[in-house]
DNA sequence: CACAATACGGAGACTGTCTCCGTTTGGCAA
DNA sequence: TTGCCAAACGGAGACAGTCTCCGTATTGTG
């Protein structure tokens, strides 16, 4: 890739970065364009969709998913309190961005997606805590990964689109952690 | 109101019906009104936005949700039964066309909203299956009935977006369910 | 039947998406 | 260094959707 290309790549990440995070997903790709300084069709050479863009921008951010999962699974104390403390930073992990828990959430096994590859990392992430969880026999028997993540996922929504507060969040993520929980 | 408005309106309930369901929620509203066989100068006049067109629409669907409840009610049995029960004609209410159960879940406590006033059909169905449920002490202490139709509406959202069949979804319904049971 | 009051409708302003193609730039080979 | 051309740029503009304004048409009442 010539040099002013991948410079170019870089400006539009960063300004969809700033754009999205200000405007949630919605946001004018054409004003992220003018943004990063470059034109319009520069922009959908380098993302020819919404979601390549996104893509993209969720690269670093599937590090902050593992590295998350670590300091969890690091914490000792009852199974109950691990799976919760788990699905809270799960919602907060989504929720970087207005419409973004939407937006991951329903990207689960739409293959096709760019951004259901980027899934993966949470479906793997919440598969490691079950996985400890079950060593301690805590879990419901037929517990599977994405079933979790679509149904935290479904909360975060739910919070994300009704401007909910941690406190209301808190009581729905009770209810479905005691649903996993044997 | 003036004959010829009374016929246009329910002109453009109608189409408007036909089209969101076709199309879902984001169709063209233009698209509405020529369907409808009027210039969208009036579809604005009676609608002045999408929402109170839909508030139009689901006038009906108001009755649906509490006949549905009606029945629910009546089926004896365990407690989780019921329940469960509750929980899939709910998503299936809401899942009337695509992006509703996202428009109606999303709409809960945003005051001003016209959809919002429809919800409260919903909360109040729930809330009289969470009271037949308490009365057999079958619930565990502080379940609301927004919290719940919040997380089910998750589900439903979900379920909605990735295109889940039914045996994906119940046995979502069923953590939700063994969460909120005592 | 006439005349307000009410309602209609479509042209068009505005915004966002996405493409096409003439122009510019980077980097390699001579 | 220079010249070349593939690679990349950028912005005008086609297209679609939202919503408004206002001249025109319709209703129903006195």
């Amino acid at each position: 890739m010539r040099a002013d290309a991948r410079r170019n790549r870089e400006a539009l990440i960063e300004a969809a970065r700033e754009v999205f995070r200000e405007q949630g997903y919605d946001a004018s790709l054409d004003l992220v364009a003018k943004r990063a300084g470059v034109g319009p069709g520069t922009l959908y050479r380098h993302f020819p969709t919404r979601e390549s863009l996104m893509d993209a921008m969720l690269q670093s951010w599937v590090d902050r998913v593992n590295d998350t999962t670590d300091k969890v699974l690091l914490h000792e104390g009852p199974p109950r309190d691990l799976l919760l403390s788990w699905l809270q930073e799960y919602v907060g992990l989504i929720s970087v961005h207005k419409g973004g828990p939407a937006k991951i959430t329903g990207s689960f096994g739409v293959e096709g997606s760019a951004i259901s590859t980027k899934c993966q990392a949470l479906v793997d992430a919440t598969d490691r805590v079950i996985d400890r969880l079950e060593d301690q026999g805590a879990l419901r028997a037929d517990v599977e990964a994405v079933q979790m993540c679509r149904l935290v996922g479904g909360v975060a929504v739910v919070a994300d689109n009704g401007g909910l507060e941690p406190d209301d969040v808190r009581p729905m993520l009770e209810v479905v952690a005691d649903g996993f929980l044997a």
